[in-house]
DNA sequence: TTGATATTGATAGCTTTGCTATCATAAATA
DNA sequence: TATTTATGATAGCAAAGCTATCAATATCAA
C-alpha cells in the first residue's frame, strides 16, 4: 500500500488546487528549485513557466502572485513539519525527550522524504531558512492574518508551547520560547553559513552544535522555574 | 556647542555620498519615511524622488538600487545601537546590569534623538524590526558580506557577545546567543503587534514583557555554566 | 573674474516584471 | 455526443528598475 501524505491547505492561498492537476504538482515543484536555486526576489512566474514548458498564465490560473505561491510553500513546510512532530513523537512520554527531538527536527537537515513525489523537503528546508521570513514581514501581514495564511505556523507554535508547558507547568513565556526556538533554529543555520561570525559555529559548520545551543537556551530556562 | 554625531558608513554602500549634501540627507530622512509607511516592497526610486520633489536620476546618483539603501539604513541603525550601548553603558562596572540595559536599549522604543536631524530614530527602528533581515536574507549576501556591508551588525553583536562573557566566562555560546538576543528583540517585538499568538503578550502588547522574557531567557542560559 | 568642476533638473528611452484578456484546442465528463 | 474544464498561444499594458544625455546652476581655484 501506497501512502500518500496529504497536507490540507488554506483555499484563499490558490486559484486552483495544485495538487490536483500536472502542472500544479509542476508548479510547486519546480517552484521550489527555482526559489532554491536563485532565491525568491530573483523568482518570477515568467522564469517558472519556462522552467516547466508553460506560459505566464498558465501560472497565473493557479497562484495570483508570487508571494500567494511563496506562503503556500511556508505553509506546506511547516504543516509537514508538525506531522513530523507528531509522527516522531508519537509514542514518548517525557515531554524532555519530546522537546529535544522537537529542537532537532527543526535544527537538523532534511532527507528528502519519498511520500510526497513533487516537493523536495530539503530544498523546502532552504527556502524557508533564507525567505521563510518574508512571507509575513510585508505590510500585508494583518490582512494575510485575518485570512488565517499563518495558521500552519502558529498551530505548530501552538504545540511546542505545550510541550514546553508539560515540562515545566510554571514556565510564563512558552509561546515566545516556541517562537524563539523555530525562529532561531533556522537563523542560526542561515548566520553559520553566511554570515558566520554572528554565531559560535563558523569553524565546524556543525548542525549539531546549534542543536546543542538551542537544547542549553532551551533547557535552562525552563528548568528552574 | 553643538555635536553632530556621525556614523561612518561604509563607501561601497552609496556613490555620492548622502550626508554631504542637501539632496543626500533628503533621500535618507524621505527614504526612511516612506519605507515606514509603505514597506520596503512596494518602495521605489521613483516615489521616493516624488516625495522629496526630484528625479528618479537624482536618487540613483546617491544610491546604485534600494537594496543598498536598505543596507545603507541598516547598518547606520546598528552602528547608532552600538554608540547608544557605549554611551549608556559607559560608566557601568557589573558586567550583569550592562548586558540588562543592553537588552532594554534593542527591545524598547526609541525616541527621535534630535542629535540626527535627518534621521528619526524612532522610524528607523521599526524598519529595523519589519525589513532588517531582508538586508541580509538574499542570494548575494555572500559578496554583500565579503564587501563589509554587515560589520555593523556583527561588531554590535561581538560588543554583546563579550559583555555575555564577561557575565559568564566559561559560557560556550556568546555570539550565538547576541545574535539572538538582537533578532528576539525584534521579532517578538513584530510578532506582538501583528501575529500576537506567536508570543505570550498579545493582551497587553507591552515591551517592558519582551524585556523580562529576553532577561529570563539570557540570563538563565549563562548563570548556570 | 574667469574658467573648470561638481551638482542638480529635465527628459527620454529601454528592458523586465507583474498582471489581464482573448481565442483556439485538447481532454475529461456527463 | 454535447459540454464543461484545463491548457497553450498570443497580445498587450502599466509599473518598476535602470541608463544616458543635455542644459542650468552653483562652487571653487587660478
Amino acid at each position: 500500500m501506497k501512502l500518500q501524505l496529504q497536507i490540507k491547505m488554506n483555499e484563499a492561498l490558490f486559484l486552483r488546487i495544485p495538487e490536483g492537476s500536472e502542472l500544479g504538482k509542476k508548479i510547486i515543484k519546480h517552484s521550489i528549485q527555482l526559489i532554491y536555486k536563485n532565491g525568491f526576489e530573483a523568482f518570477t512566474f515568467k522564469k517558472l513557466a519556462e522552467d516547466i514548458g508553460t506560459t505566464e498564465a498558465g501560472v497565473y490560473r493557479y497562484f495570483e502572485n508570487k508571494h500567494k505561491l511563496l506562503i503556500y510553500l511556508t505553509s506546506w513546510y511547516w504543516g509537514w513539519v508538525e506531522f513530523q512532530i507528531s509522527f516522531h513523537t508519537n509514542n514518548i512520554k517525557d515531554p524532555v525527550v519530546k522537546l529535544k527531538s522537537v529542537i532537532k527536527l527543526l535544527a537538523a537537515t532534511i532527507e528528502d522524504d519519498k511520500q510526497t513525489s513533487y516537493v523536495n523537503e530539503g530544498l523546502l528546508h532552504q527556502i524557508v531558512i533564507a525567505e521563510g521570513s518574508k512571507a509575513y514581514l510585508t505590510k500585508q501581514v494583518g490582512e494575510d492574518n485575518k485570512q488565517q495564511f499563518f495558521k500552519p505556523y502558529k498551530d505548530l507554535c501552538a504545540v511546542i508551547g505545550n510541550i514546553i508547558l508539560e515540562c515545566s507547568p510554571k514556565y510564563k513565556y512558552p509561546k515566545s520560547l516556541a517562537s524563539t526556538i523555530i525562529e532561531m533554529a533556522h537563523y542560526q543555520n542561515f548566520f553559520m553559513y553566511n554570515l558566520p561570525s554572528l554565531t559560535d559555529f563558523g569553524k565546524t559548520k556543525e548542525e549539531k552544535e546549534i542543536i546543542a545551543f538551542l537544547n542549553d537556551l532551551v533547557f535552562s530556562s525552563i528548568k528552574k522555574g
